[in-house]
DNA sequence: GTAGGTGCAAACCTTTTGCAGCATG
DNA sequence: CATGCTGCAAAAGGTTTGCACCTAC
């Protein structure tokens, strides 16, 4: 899918859904869809303020919340008490192996998995509405790098 | 494992770590593993100082961080941006089902589920440390109450 | 015209830190 | 008696909110 193709979508969901589609909200959707990364709000502020530098905080965050909301955009928890963003139209569903020696994200999927998710949660009687599955170690590189012989802090 | 037995591991261990086993690390503890819930720090703080009202917060916040670096203990996201403890001693290791609803955390495990994510892992040559799954959604018992009818945080 | 959105700054919440005094080993 | 731990208060992130103004519809 194509970028202005993504861009046109969440506008006529927003709009459907009755909210406003403003200049703010254009660059907000349009920056956090050009990434291919997973990116913080503050990283996002920045990137949306060298192309008009009196966006808000505030305005990042709240369209951040509508935009997850409505299910174009996913938080997910880093582990160190930090939260990154993602844009999940035209992305399948993932999960995600986070190494603690580069803090580079990588993204994977496994059908088996998600059924027997599914399948213990029919166990438990419980109905799934999302899930979230991270792995933390290190990457290929920082093994190599030795960067697993230090503690994740280390000096 | 009892409860005495569990504190006199921790005691044990710590203390040959070379660390120092005080009155408030005994308090903190004895809390810590009373409770078979998954608690916020905040919580442990306020049920600390019901048995000493002056135990500071600093010092329930430094010891979780000792006791998560020794393995007693193990920090989780909830998705809404808080965190939760949970004691690990005497548990096996377990996933969780986070109740939508009522905020009811369910334990459940998978051996199956676990290797398929350890081969997930090698087949991208990552070297896996722990990893985190959360299913979310709501419980037989939000079901049936029709909590799964309204948003999560509805009226 | 009227919601809803925006910018600003201040409030908030959770966690961390600097420091002087205290208690453990 | 030296070092590690504690309490306090202040600082530090990151996120939310109150309010007056603005703008899309």
């Amino acid at each position: 899918m194509k970028p202005d193709q993504e861009h046109g979508i969440v506008e006529a969901q927003l709009r459907q859904k009755g909210h406003r589609w403003t200049n703010q909200r254009a660059l907000i959707v349009r920056m956090a869809f050009a990434t291919h990364d997973h990116f913080t709000a503050e990283q996002l502020l920045d990137i949306c303020r060298r192309e008009d530098p009196k966006v808000s905080r505030a305005t990042v965050y709240r369209t951040l919340a509508v935009l997850e909301q409505e299910g174009f955009v996913e938080g997910l928890e880093t582990g160190d008490g930090g939260r990154r963003f993602e844009h999940v139209l035209g992305h399948e569903h993932h999960d995600h192996m986070v190494c603690l020696g580069c803090e580079q994200i990588l993204e994977f999927h496994d059908d088996e998995l998600e059924q027997r998710q599914l399948l213990a949660a029919r166990r438990l009687g419980f109905q799934v509405l999302r899930h979230s599955l991270r792995l933390y170690g290190y990457c290929r590189a920082c093994q190599r790098a030795g960067n697993s012989q230090r503690a994740a802090k280390g000096p």
